[in-house]
RNA sequence: GUGGGUAUAGCGUAGGUGGUUAACGCGUCAGUUUGUGGCACUGAAGACCGUGGGUUCGAGUCCCACUAUCCACCCCA
């Protein structure tokens, strides 16, 4: 197909068959951290390429080979968000929003930009839930953030996912760590990967996560993070897994995570998503970021976060056939029958709409009985038929599409209500005859 | 960045060993005798068979390249 009739590589268009979908999942996640008292921040789109590499880290895939940079016509570097934890501390910063009273909680749902070889899953401009916190070191607020995405999911009825979690230390302890690292890997060098020989020098922290079964065999006797961790991050890991456990909320300690940005600082975790045939996914991530905001010119607050993407939710959830409420559909479909019938079908459903209403009228010109079976395919709840004689009797024929039940309407100014009740009325009785049929 | 699959109407597909106007289902539009939808039936519109080369008298069908797309690895959401 030519450019112009394609959509770029890796980018989608949400398409009005799937919008109600995407508003539900949108409007219940903000909902869901409202309850949690987050506010939503809207950022722009891109950013000083700089705050990503001074934030999400020069080492990682994502800053040094995921994003969309271009300069711009003021010889600027701009960045399109690869994420929003970056964004989103510069705004807090920028608007003194940590002078507040805190934590200073936020959320948003945003499309973030990776320069990625598209597959199931993944896109190149994807979409991302997430909540922000900052101003608290205690573990509650770790606990929190997993509580919060927990009952997002929960709420959404997605099942078979559970919340990973790990600790990766404060950058004292992890010193220690990476030189314990760095001394059991080197000792094991001509066995591990190429890549993984590369994260030897610059972070041996990575080799946890290596897929290669090579890499992964050694890593199983590694010296683990847990282990080296200070008292004080110790504590608060221990803390944070007690709050959650009192919760009732399940999560499975798993020393491999490390994730793929470098702020992350003590409590780290992963959404994981278990299919029926055994396959893993993560669908949702985020953690303590101890030192970001004081690294972006902040005050030396802590941050913790966290961030699904919608494009794996909807996966998820239309693989398990959760339900979503269902599409809003015409409430009243005039049909009209002549010039007279046409304008005044016009005029009503104009009235009808200021009363709340959704209704729609013929704009093709069509016969009665095309305009029924398209009143019929757009799901329209309700017709009026109008005529010559209904005009002469200022009166015309509700019919219920559901049930094909009529009752007249005054054409007058009682209109709206007359409909109202009458779709009050037939709508119970659609619901007495459904009730019954159970 | 590495590897594999696929590209035929809006969507889903058929088109053995190359041969005149590319087929079917769904969808769309119009009808089935004049004032009532869902079913059924009739008809219509809609594809230069991803693009560009090549082989051949002749290619949707064979070869090459490119592009797009999907899947896996890497990484991540």
């Amino acid at each position: 197909m030519a450019p112009l009739t394609t959509a770029p590589r890796g980018t989608k268009d949400i398409l009005p068959a799937e919008i109600s979908r995407w508003q539900y999942l949108e409007r219940t996640l903000l909902t869901t951290a409202e309850l949690f008292g987050f506010k939503e921040i809207r950022l722009p789109t891109f950013e000083h390429t700089e705050l990503f590499c001074r934030s999400v880290g020069e080492t990682t895939d994502v800053v040094g080979k995921e994003m969309y940079t271009f300069t711009d016509k003021g010889n600027r570097s701009i960045t399109l968000r690869p994420e929003v934890t970056a964004g989103a501390a510069r705004a807090a910063i920028e608007h003194g929003l940590l002078g507040d009273a805190l934590p200073v909680k936020l959320s948003y749902a945003m499309s973030c930009f990776r320069y990625e070889k598209p597959q199931s899953g993944r896109f190149r401009e994807f979409n991302q839930f997430g909540v922000e916190l900052y101003g608290a070191t205690s573990p509650a607020a770790d606990a929190e953030i997993i509580a919060l995405a927990q009952e997002a999911y929960n709420t959404l009825g997605v099942r078979d996912i559970i919340v990973e979690l790990n600790s990766i230390g404060c950058p004292a302890c992890r010193e220690t760590y990476h030189k314990a690292l760095r001394e059991y890997f080197e000792s094991r060098k001509e066995q591990l990967c190429d890549t993984c020989l590369d994260r030897l020098v610059k972070n041996p922290l990575r080799i946890l996560d290596c897929k290669n079964p090579d890499c992964g065999k050694i890593a199983e006797t590694a010296p683990k993070m847990l282990e080296y961790l200070c008292g004080d991050c110790t504590d608060h890991f221990t803390q944070v897994k007690a709050l959650l456990s009192q919760s009732g909320i399940a999560y499975m300690v798993n020393p491999t995570i490390v994730r793929g940005l470098d702020y992350y600082t003590r409590t780290v975790f992963e959404f994981v998503y278990t299919d029926k045939d055994g396959n893993r996914s993560v669908c949702g991530g985020g953690g303590r970021y101890g030192g970001l905001l004081k690294a972006l010119g902040g005050q030396d607050y802590e941050g913790i976060g966290f961030a699904m993407g919608l494009e794996r939710l909807l996966k998820v959830m239309t693989e398990q056939g959760c339900d979503f409420p269902p599409e809003n559909t015409c409430d009243v479909y005039l049909v009209s029958m002549g010039a007279a019938a046409e304008l005044k079908a016009f005029q009503l459903a104009n009235v009808l709409r200021s009363d709340g209403f959704f209704a729609q009228s013929d704009l093709m010109g069509r016969s009665l009985k095309a305009q029924m079976k398209y009143a019929n395919k757009i799901g329209a709840k309700y017709t009026i038929v109008l005529g010559d004689n209904e005009l002469a009797e200022n009166k015309a024929t509700l019919k219920s599409m559901n049930s094909g039940t009529t009752s007249s309407i005054p054409l007058d100014d009682k209109f709206s209500d007359a409909i109202y009740e009458e779709i009050m009325k037939t709508a119970y009785a659609d619901l007495a005859e459904v009730a019954e049929k159970l």
